[in-house]
RNA sequence: GCUGGUGUAGCUCAGUUGGCAGAGCAGCUGAUUUGUAAUCAGCAGGUCGUAGGUUCGACUCCUAUCACCAGCUCCA
């Protein structure tokens, strides 16, 4: 006789054990219509679990988080059971729901096109209409695996088999579709009406490039027609921030054929570049940080010794010249070092931080190339800092406060950060990774940061802390990172000599705030949607003369303005004022002088931002103060 | 690198069954001297990504290749 007490506190008491839709038709018809599945001290199930003790309860409709999750999932399941009633021969493997739908996997060896992706909407639509329950049951594994393998399915049959012995197998049917699933599902397919396929992709079987791939077939489900909707409008807004079409809009920069995943500056994206570049090197010079300059090409042999080439040797640009190779420089480290070298060290001069704007050269593999995001030629923020192991602690938490104080400064406050610790092929004793991982993880706590760990993610050096921004679309891009080495001032003979006058090994920290500085841009670009607050913006005023009457004052306003330092054009196009606005407002110029006759007279400016707020005429001398403060606040929002 | 898709004017995009390559915007020329998001008229603009092939004939069909886009893998 279970008694159910429900989230609001209130409880009701049954003859007999009773499944959650029995309880939802008992408190009323319009929610037992509605319901997904059920919460039941604290464990999601389907509604038709069978509840024989007291439980508490709360019923799961499609206004609920999890109703969307179940939803989703299911939806994945019915995309399973389209593809099978179309292409028997397709066998199934994994479904899960994903940020804002789901995906599901297909061994399929032609492949689907993309009218296959239209007829299998369709027919989901039909499964829809024809509501077929969906039930579940239960198997012992060794039976399910024979009953998979049975029906061909030898990748669910595989999965089964990677489950421990003796544990009971969930078995989802709808019509003649069954899945393995550890659920829960919703009633039946009929409560599956805002769905749409999205994307056709490949994926490797089990996420291993050394397996074969899988056809994997995106897709987005929500709890109406209007949130689908919303999220495809969503979607598209998303897409008009893309750096790579900004680029083209706002005149920033190209990429052509003849150098893949190498960037043309034009003047206006490389005066944000710059900006960005100045801000840096002033921030390094208020934290002690010294600047030097590496060269561009080093020695084979150099690569060798640093452990670059056995590792990354693939993905390093190499030239030659009177029988020696070269290699273009993939990372800075190894060039600092020698500057590190030169003259001997004391303990007296740790930490030492050595940065540089080092440009550096990858072959990355053609199909992981994305604008601005992943490049083969680019120029990090880097520094290295030699230190003692009893400075690790303080170098690593005065960089986090220094990283945020950056970030603040260009508008980012959402910053993901990941540590990864010791990988299984790794130099170095536990008991100094013990240390360095501890090192950065109390940085980390004592800082209150959020942050997720990545076991066996780490260098094979030594752990490191990642710090990533989001694009436009909610991918997540590494841009800061802050890495403990121990392992190549020994290779490459880096010492100080210490308190005791004992010669020891310096340890070194990679880190680098920004990252690549094209990555940074990228992200700045979708950030701000190329309207870029005046500290960044390549051009912060453009002034519009009325008539040619008043050409003489605006280029002399032009002069005046540009020997101050502020980066300001001038449009003495013979063009309505009403043309000229427009066409700086479209390329999101902060701010617009407009000089009429009256201007003139008054030796003033009247002035409209790019939102179209008129902030009416006021003395250059005003307009001087009013930009320099706009540009004082950066790009923080505080 | 792998799977799928896309490549036509500076940009955004049409182009039927294989039959003379199109539009809008931008550009140029002229008129217009204009007060806060598009003044009017005219003129130009292309090896249809590249290389082969099929065909009387290819932007269109086939093969290869390069680049880009989405995802996977990778990312020191």
């Amino acid at each position: 006789m279970p008694v159910i007490t429900l989230p609001d506190g209130s409880q009701r008491s049954f003859e007999n054990a009773v499944t959650i839709l029995n309880v939802a038709a008992d408190i009323g018809p319009g929610l037992a219509k509605s319901t997904l599945a059920g919460k039941v001290d604290d464990q999601i199930v389907d509604a038709s679990y069978l509840i024989e003790e007291d439980v508490r309860l709360s019923i799961i409709t499609d206004r609920d988080p999890e109703g969307l999750e179940v939803i989703r999932h299911s939806s994945a399941h019915l995309l399973a059971q389209a593809v099978k009633e179309l292409f028997p021969e397709a066998q199934v493997t994994i479904g899960p729901v994903i940020e804002d739908g789901f995906y599901y996997d297909f061994a399929f060896e032609q492949g689907f096109t993309p009218e296959n992706m239209a007829a299998i909407e369709k027919k989901m639509a039909e499964l829809v209409k024809a509501d077929f329950p969906i039930t579940r049951q239960v198997m012992e594994r060794d039976e399910a695996v024979a009953f998979f393998n049975g029906m061909g399915e030898k990748y669910k049959a595989e999965i089964i088999a990677s489950i421990p012995e003796g544990q009971e197998i969930g078995l989802y049917q709808q019509g003649d579709f069954i899945d393995l699933c550890r659920g829960p599902h919703v009633p039946s397919t009929g409560k599956l009406k805002s769905f749409k396929l999205m994307k056709l992709a490949g994926a490797y079987w089990r996420g291993n490039s050394d397996n074969e791939m899988l056809q994997r077939v995106y897709g987005t489900a929500w709890a109406n027609k209007k949130d689908l909707k919303a999220y495809l409008h969503r979607l598209e807004e998303a897409e008009k921030r893309d750096h790579r079409k900004l680029a083209k809009q706002h005149d920033l920069f190209h990429m052509q054929e003849e150098a893949p995943g190498m960037v043309f500056w034009h003047d206006k994206g490389w005066a944000i570049y710059r900006t960005v570049e100045a801000y840096v090197r002033s921030v390094l010079e208020e934290h002690n940080y010294q600047e030097v300059r590496t060269p561009q090409l080093a020695d084979r042999k150099l690569w060798e010794k640093s452990g670059h080439w056995g590792k990354f040797g693939d993905e390093m640009f190499t030239t030659q010249s009177e029988n020696r190779e070269y290699a273009v420089k993939p990372m800075n480290c190894p060039c600092h070092v020698q500057i590190y070298n030169h003259g001997l060290r004391s303990y007296r001069d740790l930490p030492l931080r050595m940065a540089e704007f080092g440009s550096c050269y990858r072959n990355e593999p053609s199909g992981t190339l994305h604008g601005l995001m992943r490049v083969r030629g680019f120029t990090q923020d880097d520094a290295h800092i030699f230190c003692t192991e009893g400075q690790i602690q303080s170098e690593v938490g005065e960089f986090i406060d220094l990283l945020y104080k950056v970030y603040a400064d260009f508008g980012f406050d959402d910053v993901i950060i990941k540590l990864s610790t010791r990988p299984e092929n790794r130099v170095g004793t536990d008991e100094v990774w013990d240390k360095a991982e501890q090192a950065l993880e109390t940085a980390l706590d004592n800082k209150g940061l959020e942050w997720e760990l990545q076991p066996g993610e780490g260098a094979f050096y030594g752990p490191k802390i990642e710090f990533s921004l989001k694009d436009c679309l909610g991918r997540v891009w590494q841009c800061g990172t802050i890495q403990v080495d121990f392992s190549m001032p020994g290779r490459l003979d880096a010492h100080y000599i210490a308190e005791d006058g004992s010669k020891q090994v310096p340890v070194m920290l990679h880190r680098a705030i920004l990252g690549s500085l094209e990555r940074f841009l990228g992200i700045l670009i979708e950030n701000y949607a190329g309207a870029f607050p005046s500290w960044l913006a390549p051009v912060q005023a453009v002034i519009v003369n009325i008539t040619d009457k008043q050409s003489e004052y605006v280029t002399n306003l032009q002069e005046k303005l540009q020997k101050q330092g502020f980066r300001v054009k001038s449009d003495l196009r013979n063009e309505k004022i009403g043309f000229k606005i427009r066409e700086h407002t479209l390329q999101r110029v902060p701010f617009l002088l407009v000089i009429g006759d009256k201007e003139v007279a008054g030796e003033s400016v009247a002035v409209r931002t790019r939102s179209g707020e008129d902030l009416g005429t006021m003395s250059v001398e005003a307009f001087i103060e009013h930009l320099d403060t706009d540009i004082a606040k950066k790009g923080r929002t505080v």
